[in-house]
DNA sequence: CAACCCACATACGATTCGTATGCGAAAGGA
DNA sequence: TCCTTTCGCATACGAATCGTATGTGGGTTG
Protein backbone atom coordinates (compact mmCIF):
# COMPACT_ATOMS: atom_id res chain seq x y z
CA UNK A 1 0.00 0.00 0.00
CA UNK A 2 1.46 3.63 -1.06
CA UNK A 3 1.49 6.34 1.28
CA UNK A 4 -1.96 8.90 0.40
CA UNK A 5 -1.07 12.30 -0.83
CA UNK A 6 -3.07 13.32 2.13
CA UNK A 7 -0.56 11.74 4.73
CA UNK A 8 2.39 13.30 2.86
CA UNK A 9 0.85 16.93 2.93
CA UNK A 10 -0.27 16.39 6.80
CA UNK A 11 3.24 15.33 7.21
CA UNK A 12 4.59 18.78 5.37
CA UNK A 13 1.99 21.22 7.33
CA UNK A 14 3.48 19.34 10.61
CA UNK A 15 6.53 20.38 9.61
CA UNK A 16 5.91 23.98 8.51
CA UNK A 17 3.91 24.68 11.39
CA UNK A 18 7.23 23.28 13.25
CA UNK A 19 9.40 25.86 11.51
CA UNK A 20 6.92 28.34 12.11
CA UNK A 21 6.63 27.58 15.79
CA UNK A 22 10.39 27.86 16.15
CA UNK A 23 10.63 31.47 14.97
CA UNK A 24 7.89 32.88 16.92
CA UNK A 25 8.94 31.11 19.93
CA UNK A 26 12.01 32.26 19.80
CA UNK A 27 11.70 35.74 19.08
CA UNK A 28 8.67 36.39 21.36
CA UNK A 29 9.13 33.80 23.61
CA UNK A 30 6.33 30.86 23.93
CA UNK A 31 3.86 32.93 26.18
CA UNK A 32 3.94 35.78 24.25
CA UNK A 33 3.74 33.96 20.52
CA UNK A 34 0.53 33.90 19.60
CA UNK A 35 -0.98 31.10 17.83
CA UNK A 36 -3.40 33.21 15.24
CA UNK A 37 0.31 34.62 14.18
CA UNK A 38 1.98 31.44 14.49
CA UNK A 39 -0.20 29.87 12.01
CA UNK A 40 -0.78 32.37 9.78
CA UNK A 41 2.84 32.68 8.95
CA UNK A 42 2.60 29.05 7.96
CA UNK A 43 -0.19 29.52 6.05
CA UNK A 44 -2.77 28.32 7.80
CA UNK A 45 -5.11 28.31 10.75
CA UNK A 46 -5.60 27.01 14.61
CA UNK A 47 -7.60 24.28 13.32
CA UNK A 48 -4.53 22.98 11.33
CA UNK A 49 -2.29 23.13 14.86
CA UNK A 50 -4.90 21.83 17.39
CA UNK A 51 -5.67 18.83 14.78
CA UNK A 52 -1.93 17.41 14.85
CA UNK A 53 -0.19 18.84 17.92
CA UNK A 54 -3.51 18.98 20.72
CA UNK A 55 -2.89 22.15 22.35
CA UNK A 56 0.04 24.86 22.68
CA UNK A 57 2.54 22.75 24.41
CA UNK A 58 1.98 20.01 22.38
CA UNK A 59 3.30 22.12 19.49
CA UNK A 60 6.08 23.80 22.43
CA UNK A 61 6.94 19.97 23.09
CA UNK A 62 7.26 19.15 19.25
CA UNK A 63 9.46 22.28 18.38
CA UNK A 64 11.70 20.61 21.80
CA UNK A 65 12.03 17.86 20.46
CA UNK A 66 13.59 18.84 17.56
CA UNK A 67 15.77 21.36 18.60
CA UNK A 68 16.96 18.83 21.09
CA UNK A 69 17.87 16.14 18.66
CA UNK A 70 19.89 18.45 16.65
CA UNK A 71 21.81 19.32 19.47
CA UNK A 72 22.35 16.02 19.91
CA UNK A 73 24.18 15.25 16.52
CA UNK A 74 26.23 18.71 16.50
CA UNK A 75 27.32 17.58 19.77
CA UNK A 76 27.98 13.81 18.85
CA UNK A 77 29.97 14.80 15.60
CA UNK A 78 32.23 16.94 18.28
CA UNK A 79 32.89 14.19 20.54
CA UNK A 80 33.45 12.01 17.70
CA UNK A 81 36.90 13.31 16.43
CA UNK A 82 38.78 13.26 19.56
CA UNK A 83 40.04 10.11 20.32
CA UNK A 84 40.91 10.63 24.01
CA UNK A 85 37.19 9.84 25.75
CA UNK A 86 37.95 12.81 28.48
CA UNK A 87 39.24 15.21 26.21
CA UNK A 88 35.98 14.37 23.71
CA UNK A 89 34.05 14.47 26.85
CA UNK A 90 35.37 18.44 27.68
CA UNK A 91 34.84 19.30 23.85
CA UNK A 92 31.34 18.53 23.93
CA UNK A 93 30.65 20.43 27.46
CA UNK A 94 32.80 23.33 25.58
CA UNK A 95 30.13 22.70 22.50
CA UNK A 96 27.07 22.76 24.78
CA UNK A 97 28.26 26.00 26.10
CA UNK A 98 28.63 27.58 22.59
CA UNK A 99 25.08 25.58 21.64
CA UNK A 100 23.66 27.40 24.02
CA UNK A 101 24.49 30.83 22.47
CA UNK A 102 22.33 30.51 20.25
CA UNK A 103 19.05 32.83 20.85
CA UNK A 104 16.92 29.70 19.36
CA UNK A 105 18.23 26.99 22.10
CA UNK A 106 18.39 29.29 25.17
CA UNK A 107 14.79 31.00 24.82
CA UNK A 108 13.26 27.67 24.46
CA UNK A 109 15.09 24.28 25.52
CA UNK A 110 16.66 26.05 28.52
CA UNK A 111 14.18 28.60 29.86
CA UNK A 112 10.73 28.03 28.31
CA UNK A 113 10.98 24.27 27.97
CA UNK A 114 11.72 23.64 31.47
CA UNK A 115 9.54 26.28 32.82
CA UNK A 116 6.41 25.03 30.50
CA UNK A 117 7.17 21.36 30.19
CA UNK A 118 9.14 20.48 33.30
CA UNK A 119 11.99 19.03 34.21
CA UNK A 120 14.32 18.01 30.46
CA UNK A 121 15.10 14.75 31.40
CA UNK A 122 11.66 13.40 31.44
CA UNK A 123 11.20 14.65 27.85
CA UNK A 124 10.35 12.13 25.70
CA UNK A 125 13.33 13.29 23.27
CA UNK A 126 15.24 12.50 27.15
CA UNK A 127 17.54 15.26 26.82
CA UNK A 128 19.75 13.08 24.52
CA UNK A 129 22.52 15.62 25.22
CA UNK A 130 22.30 14.13 29.05
CA UNK A 131 21.94 10.92 27.82
CA UNK A 132 25.22 10.74 25.74
CA UNK A 133 27.07 12.44 28.70
CA UNK A 134 25.97 9.43 31.06
CA UNK A 135 27.09 6.66 28.68
CA UNK A 136 30.40 8.62 28.18
CA UNK A 137 31.10 8.90 31.95
CA UNK A 138 29.91 5.09 32.52
CA UNK A 139 32.74 4.02 30.27
CA UNK A 140 35.00 6.41 31.91
CA UNK A 141 34.29 5.12 35.34
CA UNK A 142 34.79 1.37 34.60
CA UNK A 143 38.26 2.21 33.12
CA UNK A 144 39.08 3.78 35.83
CA UNK A 145 40.14 6.99 34.30
CA UNK A 146 37.40 8.87 36.37
CA UNK A 147 36.51 8.53 40.07
CA UNK A 148 34.35 6.35 40.91
CA UNK A 149 31.07 8.56 40.69
CA UNK A 150 27.58 7.71 40.11
CA UNK A 151 27.10 8.65 36.20
CA UNK A 152 23.82 9.97 35.81
CA UNK A 153 24.85 12.35 39.13
CA UNK A 154 27.87 13.47 37.28
CA UNK A 155 26.37 13.85 34.02
CA UNK A 156 23.76 15.93 35.66
CA UNK A 157 26.08 18.31 37.35
CA UNK A 158 27.85 18.99 33.98
CA UNK A 159 24.87 19.55 31.98
CA UNK A 160 23.69 21.80 34.47
CA UNK A 161 26.91 23.66 35.12
CA UNK A 162 27.52 24.27 31.00
CA UNK A 163 24.10 25.37 30.83
CA UNK A 164 24.30 28.23 33.41
CA UNK A 165 27.56 28.79 31.89
CA UNK A 166 25.74 29.24 28.91
CA UNK A 167 23.29 31.72 30.13
CA UNK A 168 25.82 33.67 31.83
CA UNK A 169 27.78 34.22 28.55
CA UNK A 170 24.43 34.68 26.54
CA UNK A 171 23.79 37.84 28.98
CA UNK A 172 26.79 39.21 28.86
CA UNK A 173 28.11 42.58 27.19
CA UNK A 174 31.45 40.53 25.48
CA UNK A 175 29.83 37.06 24.65
CA UNK A 176 33.71 36.06 23.38
CA UNK A 177 35.61 36.86 26.43
CA UNK A 178 33.58 35.33 28.81
CA UNK A 179 32.83 32.50 27.21
CA UNK A 180 36.76 31.39 27.13
CA UNK A 181 36.56 31.92 30.94
CA UNK A 182 33.41 29.77 31.32
CA UNK A 183 34.68 27.27 29.27
CA UNK A 184 38.71 26.96 31.18
CA UNK A 185 36.07 27.07 34.78
CA UNK A 186 34.41 24.34 33.33
CA UNK A 187 37.60 22.04 32.32
CA UNK A 188 39.08 22.83 35.92
CA UNK A 189 35.82 22.42 37.73
CA UNK A 190 35.37 18.90 35.83
CA UNK A 191 38.69 17.87 36.98
CA UNK A 192 37.81 16.72 40.22
CA UNK A 193 35.85 13.91 38.37
CA UNK A 194 39.02 12.17 37.36
CA UNK A 195 40.66 9.53 39.35
CA UNK A 196 44.16 10.95 39.31
CA UNK A 197 42.97 15.02 39.52
CA UNK A 198 46.73 15.65 40.57
CA UNK B 1 7.14 63.06 61.24
CA UNK B 2 5.19 59.97 62.40
CA UNK B 3 4.25 57.83 59.15
CA UNK B 4 0.76 57.95 57.95
CA UNK B 5 -1.50 55.41 58.80
CA UNK B 6 -2.45 54.89 55.12
CA UNK B 7 1.26 54.46 54.27
CA UNK B 8 1.22 51.53 56.91
CA UNK B 9 -1.77 49.41 55.29
CA UNK B 10 -0.16 49.82 52.07
CA UNK B 11 2.50 48.08 53.18
CA UNK B 12 0.50 45.60 54.28
CA UNK B 13 -1.30 45.09 51.49
CA UNK B 14 1.98 45.18 49.48
CA UNK B 15 3.06 42.49 51.83
CA UNK B 16 -0.26 40.33 51.46
CA UNK B 17 -0.54 40.39 47.67
CA UNK B 18 2.59 39.02 48.09
CA UNK B 19 2.07 36.82 50.20
CA UNK B 20 -0.76 35.74 47.67
CA UNK B 21 1.30 35.52 44.59
CA UNK B 22 3.79 33.40 46.58
CA UNK B 23 1.06 31.02 46.67
CA UNK B 24 -0.16 31.22 43.62
CA UNK B 25 2.64 31.33 41.78
CA UNK B 26 4.00 28.52 43.25
CA UNK B 27 0.31 26.06 42.95
CA UNK B 28 -0.30 26.78 39.21
CA UNK B 29 3.13 28.28 38.09
CA UNK B 30 3.23 32.39 36.84
CA UNK B 31 0.90 32.20 33.42
CA UNK B 32 -1.78 29.70 34.96
CA UNK B 33 -2.08 32.36 38.02
CA UNK B 34 -4.83 34.81 37.40
CA UNK B 35 -4.87 37.81 39.09
CA UNK B 36 -8.05 38.10 39.57
CA UNK B 37 -7.76 35.14 41.86
CA UNK B 38 -4.74 36.22 43.37
CA UNK B 39 -5.58 39.43 44.40
CA UNK B 40 -9.20 37.97 45.63
CA UNK B 41 -7.51 35.52 47.70
CA UNK B 42 -5.96 38.69 49.44
CA UNK B 43 -9.30 40.10 50.10
CA UNK B 44 -8.08 42.90 47.29
CA UNK B 45 -8.78 43.85 43.35
CA UNK B 46 -6.40 43.89 40.60
CA UNK B 47 -6.54 47.51 41.43
CA UNK B 48 -4.11 47.69 44.45
CA UNK B 49 -1.70 45.32 41.94
CA UNK B 50 -1.22 47.30 39.26
CA UNK B 51 -0.95 50.52 41.26
CA UNK B 52 1.82 48.46 43.51
CA UNK B 53 3.51 46.27 41.53
CA UNK B 54 2.70 47.99 37.96
CA UNK B 55 2.28 44.84 36.10
CA UNK B 56 2.23 41.09 36.26
CA UNK B 57 5.79 41.21 36.15
CA UNK B 58 6.62 43.34 38.67
CA UNK B 59 4.76 41.04 41.23
CA UNK B 60 6.54 38.13 40.19
CA UNK B 61 9.71 40.30 40.71
CA UNK B 62 9.12 41.08 43.99
CA UNK B 63 8.05 37.55 44.95
CA UNK B 64 11.35 36.32 43.62
CA UNK B 65 13.11 39.39 45.30
CA UNK B 66 11.69 37.75 48.68
CA UNK B 67 12.30 34.51 48.06
CA UNK B 68 16.14 34.67 46.90
CA UNK B 69 16.92 37.19 50.50
CA UNK B 70 15.27 34.09 52.43
CA UNK B 71 17.45 31.96 50.51
CA UNK B 72 20.38 33.83 51.14
CA UNK B 73 20.03 33.94 54.46
CA UNK B 74 19.29 30.33 55.02
CA UNK B 75 22.30 30.08 53.12
CA UNK B 76 24.49 32.11 55.12
CA UNK B 77 23.85 30.65 58.41
CA UNK B 78 24.99 27.59 57.44
CA UNK B 79 28.02 28.22 56.06
CA UNK B 80 28.75 30.77 59.61
CA UNK B 81 28.97 27.78 61.62
CA UNK B 82 31.55 26.43 59.51
CA UNK B 83 35.24 27.53 60.34
CA UNK B 84 36.76 25.98 57.29
CA UNK B 85 35.97 28.21 54.42
CA UNK B 86 36.52 25.35 51.93
CA UNK B 87 33.88 23.07 53.92
CA UNK B 88 31.67 26.12 54.25
CA UNK B 89 31.53 26.50 50.94
CA UNK B 90 30.57 22.59 50.11
CA UNK B 91 27.90 22.69 53.03
CA UNK B 92 26.20 25.55 51.41
CA UNK B 93 25.98 24.03 47.81
CA UNK B 94 24.47 21.16 49.32
CA UNK B 95 22.19 23.50 51.42
CA UNK B 96 21.27 25.06 47.84
CA UNK B 97 20.56 21.87 46.35
CA UNK B 98 18.33 21.14 49.53
CA UNK B 99 16.36 24.49 49.33
CA UNK B 100 15.32 23.98 45.91
CA UNK B 101 13.65 20.75 46.90
CA UNK B 102 10.78 23.36 48.02
CA UNK B 103 8.45 23.16 45.37
CA UNK B 104 8.02 26.96 45.77
CA UNK B 105 11.24 27.86 45.34
CA UNK B 106 11.59 25.50 42.50
CA UNK B 107 8.86 26.43 40.48
CA UNK B 108 9.30 30.70 41.11
CA UNK B 109 12.97 31.02 41.15
CA UNK B 110 14.16 28.62 39.66
CA UNK B 111 12.13 27.89 36.35
CA UNK B 112 9.58 30.79 36.33
CA UNK B 113 11.83 33.61 37.53
CA UNK B 114 14.46 33.13 34.38
CA UNK B 115 11.86 32.09 31.68
CA UNK B 116 10.00 35.55 32.55
CA UNK B 117 12.34 37.90 34.09
CA UNK B 118 15.61 36.55 32.40
CA UNK B 119 19.10 36.14 33.49
CA UNK B 120 18.95 36.12 37.43
CA UNK B 121 22.59 37.62 37.95
CA UNK B 122 20.98 40.77 36.53
CA UNK B 123 18.15 40.26 38.84
CA UNK B 124 18.34 44.10 41.95
CA UNK B 125 18.39 41.20 43.92
CA UNK B 126 21.16 40.09 42.18
CA UNK B 127 20.48 36.75 43.27
CA UNK B 128 22.24 37.03 46.50
CA UNK B 129 23.41 33.78 46.69
CA UNK B 130 25.48 34.14 44.23
CA UNK B 131 27.13 36.51 45.00
CA UNK B 132 27.77 35.23 48.09
CA UNK B 133 29.91 32.11 47.20
CA UNK B 134 31.76 34.25 44.90
CA UNK B 135 33.12 36.35 47.45
CA UNK B 136 34.14 32.77 49.38
CA UNK B 137 35.69 31.76 46.18
CA UNK B 138 37.69 35.29 45.83
CA UNK B 139 39.22 34.75 49.59
CA UNK B 140 40.02 31.12 48.67
CA UNK B 141 41.87 31.67 45.58
CA UNK B 142 43.91 34.65 47.37
CA UNK B 143 44.62 32.26 50.03
CA UNK B 144 46.32 29.67 47.49
CA UNK B 145 43.29 27.23 48.80
CA UNK B 146 41.41 27.12 45.60
CA UNK B 147 43.08 27.00 41.98
CA UNK B 148 43.46 30.27 40.45
CA UNK B 149 40.22 30.19 39.07
CA UNK B 150 37.75 33.29 37.79
CA UNK B 151 35.43 33.83 40.54
CA UNK B 152 32.69 34.91 38.73
CA UNK B 153 33.07 31.85 36.48
CA UNK B 154 33.35 29.46 39.17
CA UNK B 155 30.83 30.52 41.45
CA UNK B 156 28.50 30.18 38.17
CA UNK B 157 29.33 26.85 37.09
CA UNK B 158 28.91 25.54 41.24
CA UNK B 159 25.41 27.37 41.43
CA UNK B 160 24.71 25.83 37.83
CA UNK B 161 25.79 22.48 38.86
CA UNK B 162 23.43 22.87 42.44
CA UNK B 163 20.95 24.05 40.37
CA UNK B 164 20.30 21.43 38.03
CA UNK B 165 20.80 18.81 41.15
CA UNK B 166 17.73 20.15 42.57
CA UNK B 167 15.83 19.54 39.55
CA UNK B 168 16.87 16.20 39.21
CA UNK B 169 16.36 15.35 42.84
CA UNK B 170 13.10 16.70 42.53
CA UNK B 171 11.38 14.99 40.06
CA UNK B 172 12.64 12.07 41.21
CA UNK B 173 10.59 9.01 42.66
CA UNK B 174 13.25 8.70 45.98
CA UNK B 175 14.26 12.45 46.46
CA UNK B 176 16.52 11.47 49.85
CA UNK B 177 17.96 8.84 47.71
CA UNK B 178 18.88 10.50 44.94
CA UNK B 179 19.91 13.77 46.93
CA UNK B 180 23.01 12.15 48.56
CA UNK B 181 23.98 10.93 45.10
CA UNK B 182 23.52 14.47 43.87
CA UNK B 183 25.94 15.97 47.13
CA UNK B 184 28.53 13.57 46.44
CA UNK B 185 28.90 14.04 43.48
CA UNK B 186 28.92 17.68 43.76
CA UNK B 187 31.36 17.82 46.50
CA UNK B 188 33.72 15.11 44.11
CA UNK B 189 32.88 17.86 40.97
CA UNK B 190 34.06 20.73 43.54
CA UNK B 191 37.31 19.00 44.51
CA UNK B 192 38.14 20.15 40.73
CA UNK B 193 38.86 23.76 41.73
CA UNK B 194 41.02 23.02 44.78
CA UNK B 195 44.88 23.84 44.49
CA UNK B 196 45.87 20.54 45.60
CA UNK B 197 42.83 18.33 44.78
CA UNK B 198 44.53 14.96 44.93
C1' DC C 1 -22.15 6.90 -7.95
C1' DA C 2 -23.25 7.41 -3.22
C1' DA C 3 -21.91 7.34 1.52
C1' DC C 4 -17.98 8.14 4.33
C1' DC C 5 -13.67 9.91 6.36
C1' DC C 6 -10.24 13.07 7.34
C1' DA C 7 -7.55 17.26 7.44
C1' DC C 8 -8.42 21.68 8.14
C1' DA C 9 -11.22 26.17 8.46
C1' DT C 10 -14.68 28.86 10.79
C1' DA C 11 -17.49 30.33 14.69
C1' DC C 12 -18.18 30.86 19.44
C1' DG C 13 -17.68 31.28 24.49
C1' DA C 14 -14.73 31.89 28.29
C1' DT C 15 -10.63 33.90 30.51
C1' DT C 16 -7.38 37.11 31.35
C1' DC C 17 -4.61 41.21 31.00
C1' DG C 18 -3.83 46.35 30.93
C1' DT C 19 -5.85 50.92 31.03
C1' DA C 20 -9.03 54.43 31.88
C1' DT C 21 -12.12 56.19 35.02
C1' DG C 22 -14.67 56.68 39.49
C1' DC C 23 -14.86 57.07 44.55
C1' DG C 24 -14.14 57.54 49.42
C1' DA C 25 -11.00 58.80 53.09
C1' DA C 26 -7.16 61.27 54.84
C1' DA C 27 -4.12 65.56 54.66
C1' DG C 28 -3.53 70.44 54.40
C1' DG C 29 -4.70 75.31 54.07
C1' DA C 30 -7.83 79.41 54.85
C1' DT D 1 -14.79 74.20 60.26
C1' DC D 2 -15.06 73.70 55.44
C1' DC D 3 -13.16 73.22 51.06
C1' DT D 4 -9.74 71.35 48.05
C1' DT D 5 -6.26 68.21 46.82
C1' DT D 6 -4.07 63.85 46.96
C1' DC D 7 -3.76 59.07 47.21
C1' DG D 8 -4.93 54.23 47.49
C1' DC D 9 -7.83 51.23 45.58
C1' DA D 10 -12.23 49.56 43.13
C1' DT D 11 -14.95 49.35 38.96
C1' DA D 12 -15.72 49.40 34.02
C1' DC D 13 -14.25 48.62 29.53
C1' DG D 14 -11.76 46.98 25.34
C1' DA D 15 -8.57 43.90 23.30
C1' DA D 16 -6.19 39.74 22.84
C1' DT D 17 -5.88 34.79 23.15
C1' DC D 18 -6.93 29.99 24.09
C1' DG D 19 -9.73 25.65 23.59
C1' DT D 20 -13.83 23.54 21.73
C1' DA D 21 -17.59 22.72 18.88
C1' DT D 22 -19.14 22.71 14.42
C1' DG D 23 -18.92 23.18 9.30
C1' DT D 24 -16.84 21.81 4.69
C1' DG D 25 -14.55 20.19 0.65
C1' DG D 26 -11.64 16.79 -1.49
C1' DG D 27 -10.29 12.22 -1.60
C1' DT D 28 -11.43 7.19 -0.49
C1' DT D 29 -14.20 3.09 -0.31
C1' DG D 30 -17.80 -0.07 -1.28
Amino acid sequence: MTPRKRVETMEENRARLITAARRAFAEKGYANASMDDLTAAAGLTRGALYHSFGDKRGLLAAVVNQIDEEMAARAQAIGDRIDDEWEALMAVGAAYIELALEPEIQRIVLLDGPAFLGDPLQWPSQNSCLQSTQTSVRRMVAQGVMAPVDPEAAARLMNGAALNAALWVAASDDPQAVLQRAIDAFRLLSRGLLARPG
